[in-house]
Formats: C-alpha cells, structure tokens, sequence
DNA sequence: TTGAAAGCGCTAACAA
DNA sequence: TTGTTAGCGCTTTCAA
C-alpha cells in the first residue's frame, strides 16, 4: 500500500508538500501540484485515515446514540445523521443502547478512546445525570429528541407542547369532549410536554377532565391501556384517544379493533411522530408530524460545528415545529 | 489526556510492560500487574484507538452498506450486525447508499484509506461487479441477503427458493388456483429466486398458470400492481397474490382496501421478511419470516473470523431456513 | 515556495 | 520477566 512518502519520492517533492497539496493548507506551486497528482494517481494513493486521526487528535468520525434503531422513528432519525454527517466528511458509528444503561455507559469508552470526535445523543433519558456529563466530559455532544434538564447541552427536539396543544384543538373541533390520553415512561420530558399541551388545549377548550393512562411508549402499552378501560370505550365514556406516541397509538388501533370497536366510527385515536408503519395501519393513523429527518440533520450540523471550533457548545434548545396530519383514524363525534 | 508513557512513569515500568499488561500478549508479573492496574486507574487512562489502529494496521471498525436503514428489514439487520460487532469489540460504520451507485462508490473510500476492518455489504445489486471488486480489493466483505453471481464472497442469505414455496403450497392447500406473483427489481436474486420456488410448487400443486407482475420492492410498487389488475382482481379470476416482499404486500393491502376489496374475504394476500409493520397493518399480514437479525449476526461473525485470520474468504453460500407466519391475510377460498 | 524533523500514542521485534 | 527502540503514516512547527 502506497504512502505519503512513496508519492513524495515519486513526484520528487518532500512529503511536506504532498501533505500540503492534499490538504490545501499552505500554497504550492502549480507544476508541483501536479506532478504529486499524477505520482498520486500513478500510485492509487489515498491517505491513511487512523494516521491523519492520530497525527491531529481527530478522527472524523461521530457517534450515534439511539436505544434501537429498529424503531421507525430512530431508523429515520439515524438517516439524517448519517446523511449529513457524510456531506460533511463525517463518517457515523451507530451505537444502540436498547434501552440498557450498562451498555450505554460501555459505548462511552468509544469517548474516553477518543474514537469519536462527537456524539448525537438520542437516547431518551440517559443513566444517571452526573455519571454521563463526568464521563463525556467536554466532547462535543447534542441532545436530540429529548431534552435532558440537567444537562447543558444544545437540544434539538420538535414543539411537543404545541402538537399536543394541536391534537386537542383538532379533536375538539370535530366534536368530542371525553378523551383519554395514553403518555410514556415517566421520566421523558417529551412525552410529559405533549400530554401537558394536549391537556391545556383541551381545558381551555371546554373538554371534559381528561381519563390518564400511561403506555410505556410501546405498542404492547398501548394495546394493553385498551384492555384495562375498555368499558369506558364501549360505553362511549371516552369517545377519542391522543397517545403520545404512534407505537401506542397503533397498539391501540389493535386492540380496538381486536375487541369489535372501529376506529374512527366509535373511537377517534391520534397518534404522535408519525413513523412509517403510521401509513400502513388500518385505519391510516391521524397523527403530529416530527420532521425527524431534519432533526437530525440540524443535531449533527450543530455538533460538528462545535468538533469544528464553528460554535460553542452552549445550552440552547432548539425547538422545530411539527405538523398535524389528519389521515383517516379520527372522525366527527357521532352521537 | 493521559498516555501509555505517563502511566509506565507512574508504575514505575516500561510502556512495553503497559502494553502488554493492558493487551496479556505477554508475561506480566502479578505485581507489575497490579501497580499497572492502579497507575492506569489513577490517571483515568484508556488507550487512544487511533494510535492503536496506527500501530496495528487496523481499525477494529467495520463498514455496514445498507440501502435504506429506514427500511425495517435493514434495520432489523443493522441490529443484529451491531449487536454482534460490539460483543467482539468492533463498532460499526452505518453507510447507506440510497440505492445511489456513486454514492456507494463514495463509501468506498473508507475501504482505500484503511478506515474499516471489514465489510457487511447488504445493498442488493452492488454496482458493476468487476469495478466493486477491484475496489473492495482483498479486504474482508461478506454479503448478506443477496447473493451476486460474480462475487466469489462468503454470502448469508435466507432460503428464498424454499419460502416461495412454502408459500405457494400453502395457499394451494386453502383452496386457491389462481394467483398472481408480484416480483421486484429483476436483478435481485432474491426476487428471482422467491418466485422461482413458489412458481414451481404452485405448478406442482395443479395451480393455474399465475398472472405475473412487478412491483420493484416498493409500497407503491405493490399498490400500482393492483390498480393495474383491478379487473382480474374483482371478476375473481386471481383470488390470492403471493408478493416477494412485505413493502409490496402492505402496498397491495392498501390499494385493495382503497378499491372496496376485502383481504382476505375477496382476496388472499402473502408477503415475505416478515418486518414489523406487517404486524401493524389491517389484517395482519401472513407472510414468510426471515430471521433477519440471526443473518446478520452471522454475517458478521464471518467477516471478523475473516478479519482476525480465523477463517478464509471462501464463498461459500450459508443458507438459513424461513418459517411461514400465518396471520389474517389469508384464508380459505370461498366460492 | 519548499524541506527537515519532531511528534501523535501505540505495538512488537529484538535484546537483555 | 522486563526494557529499548524502531516503526506505523500522517501533520505541523521551524527553518531556509
């Protein structure tokens, strides 16, 4: 394998000029730019990478956190990173936590190696605040997704208080006035901010007390909170659903139709993120649209920045907007 | 940062002894061992993976080429070459191409700057075989999901053959006999081989010669077959449709519902992946699994046996069996 | 406009 | 059992 010093020999030049004519870093003469391309292309050489990483400190590589990229809306998520991280010289390690905080602080020997140069955090609420800041420490890292209060770091999520504000507004616009909300773990921010706006929304609108139930953020959870109130349903005690996230949402399509109700006829059900499976689902589900594809994109632009020395890591949040999609599982109330 | 020569000044040992305390190439006295151990404790040191790369000539990265990790079969690989990759200690580059030929070129470069160990290359037709070939060169690349004639690499694929029969004899045995296949791109082995094998044992089985259509592995593909076959669709002279992949046969239920069809009542439908919206989708859809992850996790195993010199690049096809999932898409044929 | 040479932080051959 | 030292292939300071 050809190397800077088999071109300088060959273009007979010092292996500080072939350095530069590569780099652009410092002028060089037309005629020798040229004769280290050719011996360049005669030799078909290209730089080491793991030399370039350890001659500057710097790898050009970032890491991706994510809890499970078989999740439609982490799948798409990594899309943007990866994207943008390319167009950037970036290249990208995916690192899937599955929601395992043992195996997240593991990924984060890939910081202490300095193996990478960066990290888009994604993960949901990370393990316990003090040990990931102490461990990361001053890498360059952003939050996507969800915001972390705790940890001062540029945040890039979607408005979740105002598409929660929006699922209320449309709901009560076709009529209904007893709802259910079906939220996510506990301790995320997003899923407390979409529950929180729906409920404004709703109160200021006039809708009766919300019915609260909880789904885990899962499929399963949501097909589960079904079962556990299927009376009220039935008995038309709630007459629409906002989950605030499109698993449970589809999870509840499930058992809705699994126990002879139809959706939207009987139940109206708005989901949150819209993933893909959104679209394949019967009916297809009325949801708030995250443009996660650009989120990801704005998160990595931003942490390279910083690698970069383009910007400070500073605290901002950086909010997008997102949109409602009206498909076909929410309909007027029909009394 | 603390480097292996600080913590050898601070045990009071050689960096060889460091090194070869951290890796166990060699003898270490216990007691060297231990004031290693509290030396490299104390100084927080962990060993830079780029001077290592340098040192050793390689990365410990391994190049993952997908099309789309959006796609939920490529994620469900992704997972599984992951998860594999990082239990023996190599983390993954994500590279998808988009189905993009140059862009696909372009991640060749990690090959040519010696960025990646290995390669999982699970991007369906790869560009002109002989220019990928002289590109990858001799570094370790296994295929997964789709073979390439004239690549003489270790490949790991599902039994495609056996799936397209499984499910052509099982819709035999609810009744059918006429049918209708819906293929993707043709330069996809897997495609080819799938119909291949249901076409032979629907022709053994006594089936009616089957309509054949295309539908390039797309939701929309799978929808657009249907528009163009409504007819035969509705006078019933194709009362099942067997679609060589999920994507086309979540497509398929779509526009059979858009068109006042009823799946399966009016019409059988059976895909093929088994991703994980064909749970989501109304009725669920029947269809055949490929235990994907377990793809990958071989696959990767491969590549890094490859790697570390444990085995040969031959080409020999490792072939996993699919299993039939019987779900509500399909059912007896009503006369 | 160019070059010499000192690192970057490891590993491993060779020597003791 | 341990140490010395020469790389690995670049980048970059300093000097010309």
């Amino acid at each position: 394998m050809a190397s800077i010093r088999d071109v300088a020999l060959h273009a007979d030049v010092s292996v500080t000029t072939v350095s530069h004519a590569i780099s652009g870093k410092r002028k060089v003469s037309e005629g020798v730019r040229q004769r280290v391309k050719t011996a360049m292309e005669e030799l078909g050489y290209v730089p080491s990478r793991s030399a370039q990483s350890l001659a500057q400190g710097r790898t050009r590589i970032l890491g991706l956190v994510v809890p499970d990229i078989g999740n439609g809306y982490f799948a798409e998520l990594a899309k943007g990173v990866e994207r943008t991280a390319i167009a950037q010289g970036y290249n990208t390690f995916l690192c899937t936590t599955g929601f395992d905080h043992a195996r997240e602080l593991s990924y984060l020997e890939l910081v202490r190696s300095r193996a990478v140069d960066g990290i888009v955090y994604a993960a949901g609420a990370p393990p316990s605040g003090p040990e990931l800041a102490r461990v990361l420490g001053n890498l360059p890292t952003v939050l996507v997704d969800e915001e972390v209060p705790w940890a001062p770091l540029p945040t890039f999520i979607s408005d979740n208080f105002e598409g929660g504000r929006a699922a209320a507004t449309y709901l009560l616009e076709l009529g209904h006035h007893q709802t259910m909300t079906v939220g996510g773990p506990e301790d995320l921010e997003s899923s407390a901010q979409r529950i929180a706006g729906f409920t404004q929304a709703w109160r200021d609108g006039g809708g009766e007390q919300p019915v609260i139930a909880s789904g885990g953020f899962t499929e399963k959870g949501g097909y589960d909170v079904v079962k556990a109130h299927l009376d009220l349903l039935q008995r038309k005690e709630v007459t629409c659903v906002f989950a605030a996230n499109d698993l449970m949402a589809l999870g509840i399509l499930d058992a809705l139709y699994d126990h002879r109700l139809t959706s939207p006829a009987d139940i109206s059900v708005i989901g949150f993120d819209d993933i893909g499976a959104a679209r394949y689902a019967r009916p297809h589900l009325t949801t708030i649209r995250q443009d996660v594809a650009a989120l990801g994109s704005s998160a990595t632009r931003a942490v390279i920045d910083i690698v970069e020395g383009r910007s400070e890591n500073d605290a901002r949040r950086n909010v997008r907007p997102v949109e409602l999609i009206v498909r076909d599982s929410t309909a007027p109330l029909t009394t």
